[in-house]
DNA sequence: ATGGTTCCCTAATGGCAGTAAGGAAGCCTC
DNA sequence: GAGGCTTCCTTACTGCCATTAGGGAACCAT
């Protein structure tokens, strides 16, 4: 007798649920944001359209499963480059997952890019999968600077230094978020953060093609900024000791 | 007799085209960018659909013309927004063009959204007025810099200190937008730029929601670092004088 | 076997971009 | 001022899209 596992219906669900979302990547990939539709995903898989309301409730939830999708394999990557580094060298292990970032946002601007600006960048619910995927991925980025901090405290504004306003917000996300760090590492975590996620976003919507044609440059030398402010040294983060 | 002015004609057909962006802009405001149709703005006006075409070539041309007028619009606070202090004070007049720049983001939040994420964020002719406006509104920024430069020269990398790859990719955009000031610190002007638009980038695509309900000081604190990369005084520039 | 569940189909609605063809109105020249 | 050209706008149409409704077939548990 087989071993009581998801039923044999179960497995075949699982299977057409992957191959949607496989191919509705294939299209994003192959012909742009605009071609990743319920029909065209229908049509390509050999079923009609309305078939597929059988697995997504519409095409809002198709591009959330997707975007989640892009989510969770960058953050296997990052997760991946960042422990191919020795778990107590932080800077390495930071400056490892930095440019596995990048490095798969280049090599996947279509799905990068999809992240940013999916066909419904309104209306997201905080509890829906894609939101869930994104802060799992931003969570590797601050628990790695929260192992740093734990291991050796960076510098940071003094209590009171910060903008109350910024400490207030940070307070409530610190909070939330479970980190285990005072709202002054978390500022300096977001600040490093947003330069970096920032560069990536607008590169990738290709705000700064009229006078870049290649970033990395530019990326490696906002690392080479970003690693001091976390009292790391860049030279012996980068050289393999 | 009438001054030789534009034909009756000639005028009917601009505020025919006034009104059609006029429209779009109100249905991006009130419904957001998936409201913006061809057929949706000609329905607003009492038109029917097709002749729309004889304004723009296809939907792309109108998401093009929205969003130049978008820039221009921008381009002009700003402009004014500097102007109001003293051609000699570039750190004020900086100053006053970020902060303008940030107050139209945020007060105008569904326009600015829309110049990074319009529906066709992709195939984009150089000439088009887009980028034309688009690149209008950069130079704002980027001859204030120019001018500071002249008057007060900042601190930049040592020559041949910038990445070599860098340094051929300014050099090529320095020639064409006619600036005239070293790659070097063309480099620090980018630098300081990159920060700043995609700390906007970001926001106004929602992508630091999870943190940030308030960016404002996060924004301040910007301007504060970004400032004395430029050889200013923040306090100074702040202050009335 | 039977009854429910699951899956998938066709049909249909209404909206979209864009094309085609024709009518009316303005304008310009002879 | 009469024809003729241009411009503007219309309706009709194609083919795409999302989504809903309803029905048939296969599957599964009892």
């Amino acid at each position: 007798m087989a071993a009581q596992g998801p039923s044999r219906r179960d497995r075949v669900r699982q299977a057409t649920l992957a191959e949607i979302r496989a191919v509705a990547r294939k299209l994003l990939i192959e012909q742009g944001p605009a071609a990743v539709t319920i029909n065209a995903v229908a049509r390509e898989m050999g079923m009609s359209g309305p078939a597929l309301y059988h697995y997504f409730a519409g095409h809002d939830e198709l591009v959330g499963a997707v975007t989640a999708d892009f989510f969770r394999e960058l953050t296997a990557v990052v997760e991946a480059a960042r422990d191919s580094c020795p778990p107590d060298e932080h800077g390495r292990r930071l400056l490892a997952a930095c440019r596995a970032m990048r490095g798969w946002a280049i090599t996947h601007q279509a799905e990068f890019g999809w992240v940013f600006a999916s066909p419904n960048t309104a209306e997201r619910r905080p509890d829906s999968p894609r939101e869930l995927a994104g802060r799992d991925f931003e969570q590797v980025f601050l628990e790695e600077v929260a192992e740093l901090w734990k291991a050796r405290p960076f510098p940071v504004p003094a209590p009171g230094e910060l903008h109350p306003s910024i400490a207030e917000q940070l307070r409530v996300y610190a909070d939330s978020s479970g980190v285990d760090m005072p709202v002054e590492a978390v500022h300096v975590f977001l600040t490093c953060w947003i330069r970096l996620y920032g560069l990536l976003c607008m590169e990738v919507l290709n705000q700064l093609s009229f006078a870049y044609s290649d970033l990395e440059p530019v990326f490696e030398e906002c690392l080479r900024e970003m690693i001091p402010k976390l009292g790391l040294d860049y030279d012996e983060a980068t050289s393999s000791r």
